[in-house]
DNA sequence: TTAATATAAAACCATTTGGTTTCGTTTTTT
DNA sequence: AAAAAACGAAACCAAATGGTTTTATATTAA
């Protein structure tokens, strides 16, 4: 691994299938993460940890408001998977 | 989860950037498993077990020469993956 | 026939992953 | 002012991950 790799890459962050169910979510619209966390069968600590993965990846973002903390889809990452893939198209 | 998911899925067999250097490699010829290995720092041993996630999510295939083990791209499975990205580029 | 090559399979290991519970802080509601 | 809501951080845990070494087996070469 080159050392100019970031900690979390788009690979790593839509590898799992909560992570991609959030990235759905928020292409709708954006939400505070216990609304995220509504939609799923585990607590709200492992959405934090998960948004936070998302974050790394820089395909989501979060401000604060109030006391709550709204994420919102970043999708410019996904262009290098798109190019990574490109690719394998001609076989 | 769902069920009817494979163990080991496109997604999940592509987060890891040995096994994405293995598919690149196998994108130019079939090669035996001490071909594949030649390439990396790492042991023979690991690169077959990175070779059974690829088998899983039916992205290379291998057959058995003599006393070497031949394996070669499938690419088909990347289509879910273009598919699963089709659904962002309208953001 | 003996040695070397190519692999498989198993045991082992440290780290990461994906989850939990608990506790504290800030902000809003009542 | 007190209670409730939303979150962050930390400690903890079992299982998965990505690697190793060792041992055994089949095939090819000398």
């Amino acid at each position: 691994m080159s050392a100019s790799q970031q900690k979390h890459d788009v690979f790593h962050a839509i590898a799992d299938p909560t992570r991609r169910e959030i990235l759905k979510l928020l292409s709708e619209k954006e939400l505070a993460i216990s609304e995220i966390t509504s939609h799923f069968p585990i607590s709200r600590t492992a959405i934090s940890k998960h948004l936070r993965i998302l974050t790394e990846a820089e395909l989501v973002s979060g401000r604060k408001v109030g006391r709550e903390k709204i994420y919102w889809l970043h999708p410019e990452p996904l262009k290098e998977l798109k190019h990574w893939l490109a690719f394998y198209e001609k076989f």
